[in-house]
RNA sequence: GCUGGUGUGGUGGAAUGGGAUACACGCUCGCCUUAAGAGCGAGUGCCCAAAAGGCAUAAGGGUUCGACUCCCUUCACCAGCACCA
């Protein structure tokens, strides 16, 4: 027999996948089309480590499983290469990102087909080829025409490290997301999206897609509703969500942004409000202690009718309400810090125990409202209800070279002009410097031959936006694109779009959940109104697979903990990196990695491999036994698969193999079982099950006498392919799963002491079982002495005794 | 601070109301081998020389004939949000 040496069968069985077009859906003809998508990776010129393949094979294994159901599964794989994680990249090593982008293409493509996953290479998509950001500027000029797409000037993030603003979801803790610098404040003029307008229709969907818990509820509070009321004091409105504690407004504090400021005079407060502008957004935010100054105004309390002093303070937000409070001391644990250090009124207005007192309760001292209920008084006091998003709208505009150019030129006579559809793509320029500058310019505003051009509707002088668009605007509409990858005139072909979207399956990473799966989202919404697709959720089912960490750490360059998988796959074959990081636990938890159980599953993989000249010679029955464990385990791993529990999958598979292994030592293990447990084995193992799968498909086989697995065989005839990968999955019947004699377990006091052997037609029966449990020997010496006091019978499981001592 | 999650052998983990520790790693012993490796076999939660038995799922309490699983309290860790009025 041949030994099983990997690298001898993967790359001959990866070829002829490829030649064959066996993963390469009929995307017109296609009768049960199933989207399987991973997102798409950043690439950059290290390669592929582990941490990127462990969720590439698992949607894999999934995609596979599903094809072999019977399912035309189209699982696209593309780069998402634009942007600064692959610009920054360029700079670090001193290449240029459209240079580089090739040599990391090309390595990331090379990688890919070493893993061996089942990908439609004909589609690939890749976000920094013009002929796909044609069409994310296509997607920026309908925003435009549809009145979502807007400029202006704001106070955006901008990050001093990249030199570029960042949109709010791209700024953690203050910090940068890519580089982790300090983000700051500055005032710019920039495009945004105005995914606010869609923040209802965001929240409410959630209801009905199938995501976990964990991303829907991260999405729920990035969109941040509140429910509460604007009140005007004086010209001051303010928001509030606690419209019963009114009475306790004893000020009113703005934000040093605020209008009302500008007719401010005192030195004082202009010199306050300086200071807080120059603040960072993660100082202002940082700062515990309030501060604040007094306006020197004051404004009539609305209900109570006493003027309030008006206060200038940091902590409130511009972006949020109306960028006003009224302070109520004695309710909100922020207005109290703030009353305590300037000496301000505090007045309790709802019962309850300390101060500040935030729970809702009975008013008191609130005039004709004294005595209802907090939820009441809202009700009932007047004010304008309105409703809050902690949702702010999507700056997308970047200062940056690598990225799709804004579709936009401005006209003195015109003025902001969208570039005409035909005119696209709008090509981003091979530039010599394309460093950012960190004027607040992107280096193509230092390009005239770029930015100069003529204006499309009068012809006369006009200039381009030289701002490029977000990357998260690349991969918010890459879904749609692969399917249509061949259509040169439109992005996405209607009929294409409607028989394959929404995707049935997306895998990918819990960290996108309030970034990429936001965005895509919305942009799928806005097409949706635009009656270019016809469904509003981009992916059905969303599962967020877990990290795979090295030492205790994201694998990373920096870190230098980043794992390539070349080596594994060369020493032990991309089969068993796959089992590997599969069996290591479920794939939503993601693990440490560590080589040392790597072995464990070669040798399971070994061991398949010998078991193919072991197998009997002749056409044996199988026993009962042979058919229930059989069958057990094809239930096992098709409701794990389903359920994406593939470790404890794979460890149904060895416990099978560990039995036929016990069998197999006196030849008695039939072709029959090894064929279903090649189709078991397939979607995880999908090299060395094809190479055994073509060494005993073409040796004569006799038809087994059992008719147990008739739906399998029935299907197999029907089967064109010779791929085993096209096979179709073995069936289970659940009349073979019972077992003939069943221990059921004497439990005394709670305690196991001892096991019943009951055949199959006894198991039910509640007399006979409790007769024999008092039988039993070491349940005698338990219930000596006692008297039962009750009796409780499992049929199949377990009998328990109740007993008082007498 | 708020929200959600997690906590089980030396290790990764299994079991979601019914025999805790499946499956694997590691380790120990044995067989095989000139030797190493591989392979094969046995053992492996803790206490006890062993048997019998007892004790164990972060800690404590509760519900139940029966709890890793459900409920309450506490602790630890992880993730997201956070001066959002």
């Amino acid at each position: 027999m041949k030994k099983y040496i990997p690298i001898q069968i993967e790359p001959k069985w990866q070829e002829k996948w490829r030649e064959d077009k066996l993963f390469s859906p009929d995307m017109d003809k296609a009768s049960k089309p199933f989207y399987n998508l991973m997102m798409f990776p950043y690439p950059s010129a290290e390669g592929l480590h582990v941490g990127n393949m462990y969720p590439f094979s698992g949607s894999d294994i999934y995609g596979r499983y599903k094809r072999m159901r019977g399912f035309d599964v189209f699982e696209p794989i593309g780069l998402d290469g634009f942007g600064i994680h692959s610009e920054n990249y360029a700079l670090n090593i001193g290449k240029h990102p459209m240079d580089l982008s090739k040599v990391t293409e090309k390595r990331f493509y090379e990688q890919l087909m070493m893993i061996g996953d089942a990908y439609d290479w004909s589609r690939t998509v890749e976000t920094y080829k013009p002929n796909y950001y044609k069409w994310t500027q296509w997607l920026f000029l309908q925003m435009y025409k549809k009145g979502l797409a807007y400029r202006k000037k704001a106070n955006v993030n901008w990050c001093p490290e990249d030199k570029t603003v960042l949109a709010d979801e791209q700024v953690i803790d203050g910090l940068c997301e890519r580089c982790g610098s300090k983000v700051e404040l500055r005032e710019l003029e920039q495009w945004f999206f105005k995914i606010t307008d869609y923040a209802e229709r965001l929240l409410k969907n959630l209801e009905v897609i199938d995501w976990s818990q964990k991303v829907k509820i991260a999405q729920r509070n990035w969109i941040g509703k509140s429910e509460g009321a604007t009140v005007k004091f004086g010209e001051l409105e303010v928001f509030t969500t606690r419209l019963d504690t009114i009475f306790g407004a004893t000020f009113v504090v703005i934000s040093p942004e605020h209008q009302f400021v500008a007719k401010l005079k005192s030195e004082e407060v202009k010199e306050y409000v300086r200071k807080a502008k120059k603040k960072s957004e993660l100082e202002r935010k940082e700062t515990k202690d309030k501060t604040g100054v007094f306006s020197g105004e004051y404004v009539k309390n609305p209900l109570t009718l006493e003027d309030v002093p008006v206060w200038v303070a940091d902590y409130v937000l511009t972006g949020y309400g109306t960028g006003a409070v009224m302070g109520v001391p004695a309710h909100d644990k922020r207005d109290f810090e703030f009353a305590n250090k300037f000496n301000l009124p505090i007045k309790k207005v709802v019962e309850g125990d300390n101060l500040p007192y935030e729970g809702e309760g009975i008013l008191v001292d609130s005039g004709q409202y004294t005595g209802m209920t907090s939820a009441k008084a809202r009700q009932e006091i007047p004010g304008k209800k309105q409703i809050q998003y902690h949702l702010r709208d999507w700056l997308i505009s970047r200062q940056r070279y690598w990225g799709p150019p804004i579709p936009i030129i401005y006209c003195d006579k015109c003025g902001t002009v969208p570039v005409p559809e035909k005119d696209l793509p709008v090509e981003l320029p091979y530039i010599k410097d394309f460093r950012p500058t960190g004027t607040g310019q992107s280096p193509l505003a230092s390009v005239p031959e770029f930015y100069n051009v003529k204006c499309p509707k009068c012809d006369g002088e006009g200039k381009r936006e030289t701002d490029v668009s977000d990357t998260f605007l690349d991969s918010a509409w890459y879904f749609l694109r692969y399917p249509s990858t061949e259509f040169a005139d439109q992005s996405f072909d209607k009929q294409r779009t409607k028989k394959w979207l929404p995707v049935d399956m997306y895998i990918g990473g819990a960290e996108h959940s309030v970034l990429h799966l936001l965005y895509a989202r919305f942009v799928t919404m806005v097409l949706n109104d635009l009656d270019l697709i016809d469904f509003e959720e981009p992916f059905k089912t969303f599962f967020a697979h877990g990290l795979i960490i090295k030492d205790g750490a994201k694998m990373s360059k920096s870190k230098g903990n980043v794992i390539n998988p070349d080596k594994y796959i060369k020493e032990y074959g991309a089969d068993t990196l796959r089992v590997y990081l599969m069996f290591m636990g479920p794939l939503s938890e993601g693990g440490d990695f560590r080589d040392g159980g790597m072995n464990g599953v070669y040798r399971f993989l070994q061991r398949v491999w010998g078991l193919q000249e072991k197998l009997s010679a002749i056409s044996l029955q199988l026993s009962d036994q042979d058919l229930r464990i059989m069958h057990k385990t094809i239930k096992k791993v098709t409701e794990d698969i389903e359920a994406i529990k593939f470790n404890t999958a794979i460890a149904a598979l060895m416990e099978w193999l560990n039995y036929l292994s016990r069998k197999s030592q006196e030849s008695r293990v039939t072709r029959q079982e090894y064929k279903t447990f090649l189709l078991l084995l397939a979607p995880f193992a999908p090299h060395v099950a094809e190479e055994l799968w073509q060494i005993v498909k073409s040796s004569v086989v006799s038809r087994q006498s059992s008719d147990s697995l008739k739906a399998d065989s029935k299907a197999s005839l029907k089967t064109d392919s010779w791929s085993i990968h096209k096979h179709s999955w073995p069936q289970f019947d659940k009349n073979q799963l019972e077992e003939e004699e069943v221990a059921i377990a004497i439990q005394i006091d709670g305690k196991v002491r001892d096991v019943v052997l009951t055949q199959k037609d006894i198991i039910s029966n509640k007399e006979v079982v409790e007769k024999m449990a008092r039988e039993s020997a070491k349940a005698q010496k338990f219930l000596a002495g006692k008297s039962v006091k009750k009796v409780v019978f499992i049929p199949g499981k377990i009998i328990s005794f109740v007993t008082s001592a007498d």
